[in-house]
DNA sequence: TTTTATCAGTTTAAAGTTAAACTGACAGCA
DNA sequence: TGCTGTCAGTTTAACTTTAAACTGATAAAA
């Protein structure tokens, strides 16, 4: 088997490894009321309350119209608030926020975890590390988030 | 580390993989002139032509809806055709479709394969068992694509 | 003081996605 | 012949995303 071809199987098994994760998830997701960005944004404002717009595009690998277009969505939820100080704007749970995260997040994570239950310890962890070098051998190339 | 925690942190790099790989795969196919759906498309159109709109949405996980509006497009573009055959629609290639596919494949293929070069070939191989055996085991609870 | 640059956040238009309702041609039975 | 069901494909509205242009407050230079 040649190197390009691969690469190739590995990408496309990597695209529907995650596809079907994600949709998995939404579905799960969408029984508590929320879509997959939404829970994102809310598991990364309480990870690291509070938190400006640009931090919370770079975490989520997002751009900052995304950000705002979904915040601004939330906000109306009254599921967060945003104090703005001279150019930024720190994002924090309302308490109505925590309350919902705390209903949806440990069944969530749950779930996404048992994704992966098909394997064993030993290979989940082979499996990380793989990702994670992965990922750090190709972040060279990398610029910043718009 | 328990065994909710690894799995969680497998989703998040799995994810930040797929979607730095997927965002580096876009500013590529762009300078070709293609996004990646439609890159996606005319790839799997080749592959099996002539291949019925259904088919090509099981292959590439997404709702026939969107196909349908994909292929609207490059059809007008010139790309494809449809032969309607009682209730299918049988898509192939135009020979412009082919000759643009042609003139991209290649180097996209190749640009996609190389995202995997941080590891080694062994790696890669224990990477791809991984996946399958992580897909194959997640597949049972699976129904159809709407 | 006035001008200029910087930079977080916003807006816009265009693209793609889904779920869910709809269309329409045919099959198969009454 | 005329219902009735089935099923690929279409349509619609609502969402999410991006790139690129724009806004506006403030810092820094002139």
């Amino acid at each position: 088997m040649n190197k390009t071809r691969l690469g190739l199987l590995l990408w496309f098994r990597l695209a529907r490894v995650y596809e079907q994760n994600l949709s998995r998830s939404a579905a799960h997701l969408k029984q508590a009321g929320f879509s997959p960005p939404q829970f994102d944004i809310l598991a990364q404002v309480h990870a690291h309350q509070p938190i400006t717009q640009k931090e919370l595009a770079s975490k989520l690998f997002v751009t900052k119209g995304s950000v705002t277009y979904l915040l601004k969505k939330l906000e109306k939820e009254g599921l967060v608030t945003r104090r703005q100080t001279w150019k930024e704007k720190h994002i924090s749970l309302t308490p109505q926020g925590r309350a919902a995260l705390k209903a949806v997040a440990p069944g969530q994570e749950e779930f996404q975890a048992a994704q992966f239950d098909g394997l064993t310890d030993t290979e989940k962890r082979e499996l990380l590390r793989l990702l994670r070098k992965l990922q750090k051998t190709t972040r060279e190339e990398e610029s910043s988030c718009s």
